[in-house]
DNA sequence: CTTGGCACTCCGGTCAGCCGAGTGCCAACC
DNA sequence: GGTTGGCACTCGGCTGACCGGAGTGCCAAG
């Protein structure tokens, strides 16, 4: 079956391509992989690959390179899912293991992502909006000076300090905090903020409850933070280094890219698109200078939500099934973390 | 007098070579700036210069090239401090006047001054150790698990689970409130650790009191924890681009200490040095691979407190009068800010 | 459909030659 | 003594010619 052999030809190109980062002529690929035809039979496939517009010559007389198409279909069609090796998988457990809390669990994924794939790795905190909240303290630091503590169920914790207009006893305080907690804890963020906003009669602003008035006002604004949403941890851009010559037109918007979290956010995709793993190659993406970068990224979260996106970028000529594997192994490891927390 | 004009031409060749990356020639120097010899005296100066060490020639029959010790001295005796304009003085307080909480302040700094002087920009968290411990507030989040919140001069809230054997009643916990409360309050860290360390009796490990002790043991932990010490922002990475050529040789090791938090912290200088105004100027620093790259930092800090360093990280060949002005001015109003709070 | 043969293309490296910027030195001048 | 113009010399970088090798496309035969 020709067909069957033409797809082995482009699978044999990608791979000689991404292990030389030379392009691939018919002689050398034979010789390399043990398909057993002739270079000559071998060159008839590669020109029908060219018309289809999976592999491209940078130059006539020189040997072909995959196309983003090209890639398309090998991740699509083509690549084996290589597993972890075992020794892997464990290094992978043991470092995120001894993770002391949410922060530190964002920050060895990064590393952990970006050595094993010896790329740049990008990994975004869990998202406020579908977690819940687990409990509101309310603190006297000195006089007419709360602060405000939301505990979330990702583990997260946000502070705000809140200037009030006048003193608080310590009973008054207890109140206060029983009233937010009654109205807030267990809820998930949108109900707690409607929860909190009832508490606050909207036709009598300036009152006895100024106070109460202020705090919900503080809960209700680190809630909708969407600072928060947008916080992201980035490794491995000394991994950069390896992309060699065309630094202007590869590394250049990258590293601009990489310090606009609101772009790196749109790389590593909506969250709409749940936990599946997801490969975006070069022109595919939405920013016309990435357009020889590569995205791989996957949804994480405790049980099967996926509260945050994490992945990595490189160049299109890159190992995907590697990528993809390691991917998607942090992913499941830091999600089980978070079921346990 | 020929020694004066002799450093005027220093100054001239470093001025020029900053602006314009080529070596510069004796021809050049007098038509751009307007030393009133000939090239024939100017060559006389320079063969001088090169004698000293302060200048060098990339190869025979070119234009010449600071040394690192050339730079030193420019910077030591030669830069004019170049002041900033009302207009940036005035981006610098917007900017930095909008910040909600310690953590924006130094993100929005690193941004500042990587924008400010176009180069990369690395900002300390203020440490933890000279600061005071302001208040600390115990919560029980479920039965058998307390959050531990400990909030800091500087501004700064550290968290901490806690997990204990045995439920505590509303009273209990008012208690043990109170009393690592009047063991901590008000003294700086180090006290802070010996007065709540005074308050388990080292005898005694299983007791009623063995809560107390998890909790003292969790406050212990995060006041000494020194992985905040090390906390550090950096930004304007993307600047590397604008190195040019010398990829390997200067960028590349530079991104690979950028990730490395301990190096740069090296880097930034140690605490000692306090609130100076330090430039090292490539080899002068620690690291080998980092010959070609200068640091400018300062300490900031309320009061005359330099409870932290900033600075930014560039080629030898860079605007040192342009950079020191910056990281002086960025970490001015820093400290204002820090003051205020 | 596959294969070997063959002419053709074009990249990349090497080498010679030239131009220009810059230097060092020297003799003359203030 | 310091300064200046003149002059021969050096050397890097650019240009153009040349060549080898890897690779291709096509064709005719198996």
């Amino acid at each position: 079956m020709q067909e069957e052999r033409r797809l082995a030809v482009l699978r044999a190109i990608v791979e000689d391509y991404v292990a030389t980062d030379e392009p691939v002529g018919s002689k050398a690929l034979v010789e390399r992989h043990g398909l057993g035809v002739s270079p000559a039979t071998v060159r008839n496939d590669m020109a029908a690959l060219e018309d289809e517009g999976y592999i491209t010559q940078p130059h006539t007389s020189a040997g072909r390179v995959p196309t983003d198409k090209g890639y398309r279909l090998f991740v699509d069609k083509l690549a084996s899912v290589k597993p972890m090796s075992t020794a892997e998988k464990r290094a992978i457990a043991t470092i995120l293991d001894g993770a002391v809390d949410l922060d530190d669990v964002v920050n060895r994924s990064v590393r952990l992502l970006s050595q094993l794939t010896r790329q740049v790795a990008v990994v975004q905190y869990p998202t406020l909006s579908r977690s819940t909240v687990r409990h509101v303290e309310v603190i006297a630091l000195a006089p007419y000076r709360l602060l405000v503590v939301l505990i979330l169920s990702t583990g997260r914790v946000e502070q705000r300090l809140v200037e009030i207009s006048g003193d608080l006893s310590e009973d008054e305080l207890t109140d206060l905090r029983s009233l937010v907690n009654r109205a807030a804890v267990g809820e998930i963020i949108a109900d707690a903020v409607t929860g909190l906003r009832g508490l606050v009669p909207t036709d009598q602003p300036e009152g006895a409850n100024a106070t109460t008035a202020a705090v919900v006002e503080t809960l209700v604004e680190a809630m909708s933070d969407h600072r928060s949403d947008e916080r992201i941890a980035v490794g491995g851009a000394a991994n950069l280094a390896r992309y060699g010559d065309n630094f202007d037109s590869a590394v250049r918007p990258l590293l601009e890219a990489l310090e606009e979290h609101v772009v790196l956010l749109k790389l590593l995709g909506e969250a709409t698109t749940g936990e599946m793993l997801t490969v975006r190659i070069g022109h595919e993406g939405p920013y016309q200078e990435l357009a020889s970068t590569s995205v791989v990224a996957t949804g994480y979260g405790p049980g099967d939500e996926a509260l945050a996106r994490l992945g990595i970028v490189g160049p299109t000529r890159m190992d995907y099934p590697g990528s993809m594997a390691a991917v998607r192994a942090v992913a499941r490891y830091v999600s089980r973390i978070l079921d346990e927390a």
